[in-house]
DNA sequence: AAACAATTTGTGCTCGAACACAAAAATGTT
DNA sequence: AACATTTTTGTGTTCGAGCACAAATTGTTT
């Protein structure tokens, strides 16, 4: 049924000689056809193309030979009625109440539901405390006992995730992890993005507007999730103004939390004078952005991450220059609709997509944030 | 079929009390199901779903109500399977060869292919030369000719397309439109950015970039295609300028064409000494680069668009600041699936899609472009 | 060679919607 | 009332793959 023809027309002068690239006019073979072909009934071709057994050798060589000449490919239509098979994938996401962040994967999880609800496939969100590994254990817990054919997690805790896995492993159940990569075997397929370019990038943008002065790189709340993912963005971060030559200010680091905040960061601005920019590596960047505005420090450039209401608010009254979107819901979308059609389909899933890097500031947040 | 259960887990505590926010369990009703609950038979059934007629008052009446009360989706796998039809989509490009712009679009329409495959789908890819609207007319007359289902093009000149679109609509061929809006009711979508916004982000960017200073916008070979669409990126580029408080240098403008492309450009650098930045509103950005690079003019800050090759060699080594990306691939992409989904699964089009504008520098090139 | 078991092969029903055609009911004509 | 005509309704087959079960073939034992 895949017909694709590609006509060109030679344009330079004004009449169109079009001709085909490649016809692909491909005739549809039924499992019917080649029953006949093979001079066998299509019981013998279904025994062998699901390797059944119960097939004499001769037969069996004659359909292989068949099948593979014409490179057949069953009617996935015809099959998914008959089997009218329903599969269950879970999705476990952070809580959007404790991390806004995480809101508008629902919305993506929403949307495969949606395009995919002609077929059999149920989907079933559950929350863990981002807050809490523990939580995000006991999650995987209740859905291991749910026992669905494919799991869609972000692996918010390191150590605890590559735990996980195994269990996952063992119980045959498919797992794709997006948002970040823990790098484990056990898990199919990973969506998100490079996090090491991540911080180059924010590196460039501060570069780019300002070229002097000192950098500070910010961590907010590293106690909880996400260290590992925040040292890689300090990485690359590094990486980009090690790079470059004839670069004689200081790329410096601070840690905060949510409690000390300002104390710790009026202090840090006081013993650097010179700190011209600020890499935020996480969401929370409105916090120093609040912090900045008050106190009136307007010459300190600011990039970090997400958009979040209160990311964008700051983005248009100038306070934040750029923001990195990690486009979670894509990540989302991306991950679930790939486990749904390998379910579904046999589709191979890629071990590794990372979607590009969106450079936001005020003028195109708007588009970002509708979708 | 269409099962989605949200469970959510009060993750204060460690226990886990997941409860179903929605259980959507819909019992999936068949044609056979409706016909008893009527009272009727299937066949009645049919004809009542298809408006086919021959159905006395009554019998209609306990049938539509039935229909609405359970809201009634018929298993579209299993009407695909009998139907067995082939839907036909042309689309028509710019040759890529005459401007290397267009060539993600072919690895957009082939994804489309392949995702599709299953389906009844054929889809026909042709090119009209960019640079003369009469091969633009005379292409769509010959798709007019091959009578598809649906087409999808880039109508890059605006009174051509205008007129084309009627005959279309007289011949009931859907079409979708891409990368340009002619904004005429006779198209069924348009996908694309929005080109005032885009120019905005540019003025932003560059504006981040040096605060001072005069700078220009360029077109390039505004004689052929898209004078309309420049126009709508100057204006946007201008607006941001003329909001700016305290702004107090001079936005000019420079029309280029690739002949006396050095001349007249040297020309405009001589006259306007105080020029920081350039806003290029063509993919042809490399060429002002290459300029600019030759003649030592380091200090100018460049924006413009599109992700050839020519222009990102210029983004890495610095001699282009920041690339607008108009994502043609990704505008193919969904253009082309929207239509093909309507046909086949009779989903409605949004009359239009403005996709993000995305913001390219040196860092996160690469996963735009293998994209 | 008959009797029986084991293996191989073929047939026919199913999934749900579409549609052709046959059957039945309603209406019209004499 | 008898028959023709029109309108309405019901039945059965099809699409292609999957699978249960029946039929046919082969092999084994006495």
């Amino acid at each position: 049924m895949l017909e694709h023809k590609n006509v060109l027309c030679s344009s330079t002068k004004l009449q169109l000689k079009s001709f085909n690239i490649f016809a692909v006019m491909i005739k549809k073979y039924t499992i019917r056809d080649i029953a006949e072909m093979a001079g066998v009934s299509k019981g013998t071709v279904d025994r062998v193309i699901h390797k059944r057994g119960k097939v004499s050798e001769t037969a069996a060589k004659k359909v292989t030979t068949i099948l593979k000449e014409i490179d057949f490919k069953p009617n996935l239509i015809a099959r998914n009625l008959k089997t009218n098979k329903t599969y269950h994938i879970c999705v476990l996401l952070p809580d959007p109440i404790k991390d806004p962040y995480w809101i508008p994967c629902v919305k993506g999880v929403n949307e495969v539901v949606l395009e995919l609800s002609h077929f059999g496939i149920k989907i079933e969100t559950s929350f863990f405390d981002p807050t809490k590994s523990k939580s995000f254990t006991a999650a995987n817990l209740v859905i291991q006992n749910n026992a669905p054919d494919a799991v869609l997690l972000a692996p918010l805790f390191f150590k605890e995730a590559r735990i996980v896995m195994q269990d996952y492993e063992n119980l045959g159940i498919i797992v794709s992890t997006f948002n970040n990569d823990i790098e484990s075997k056990a898990v199919k397929s990973f969506i998100g993005q490079d996090l090491f370019q991540s911080g180059r990038v924010a590196a460039k943008l501060l570069h780019s507007v300002s070229k002097t002065g000192d950098l500070a790189i910010v961590h907010i709340n590293e106690q909880y999730e996400n260290a590992v993912f925040m040292q890689e963005k300090e990485r690359g971060f590094k990486s980009f103004f090690n790079e470059l030559v004839s670069f004689n200010y200081s790329v410096l680091q601070c840690k905060l939390n949510q409690e000390d905040f300002e104390l710790v960061l009026t202090a840090f601005l006081k013993d650097h004078p010179n700190l011209t920019s600020i890499f935020v590596t996480t969401s929370k960047t409105y916090l120093v952005a609040d912090f900045l505005e008050k106190n009136n420090h307007k010459t300190i450039s600011l990039v970090g991450y997400d958009l979040l209401n209160e990311n964008v608010t700051h983005l248009k009254t100038g306070s934040i220059d750029f923001l990195i979107h990690q486009n979670p819901k894509e990540q989302t979308y991306i991950g679930l609709k790939f486990l749904a059609e390998h379910l579904l389909f046999e589709k191979e899933i890629p071990k590794e997509l990372l979607l590009p890097i969106d450079i936001v500031n005020s003028e195109n947040a708007t588009p970002f944030m509708r979708r």
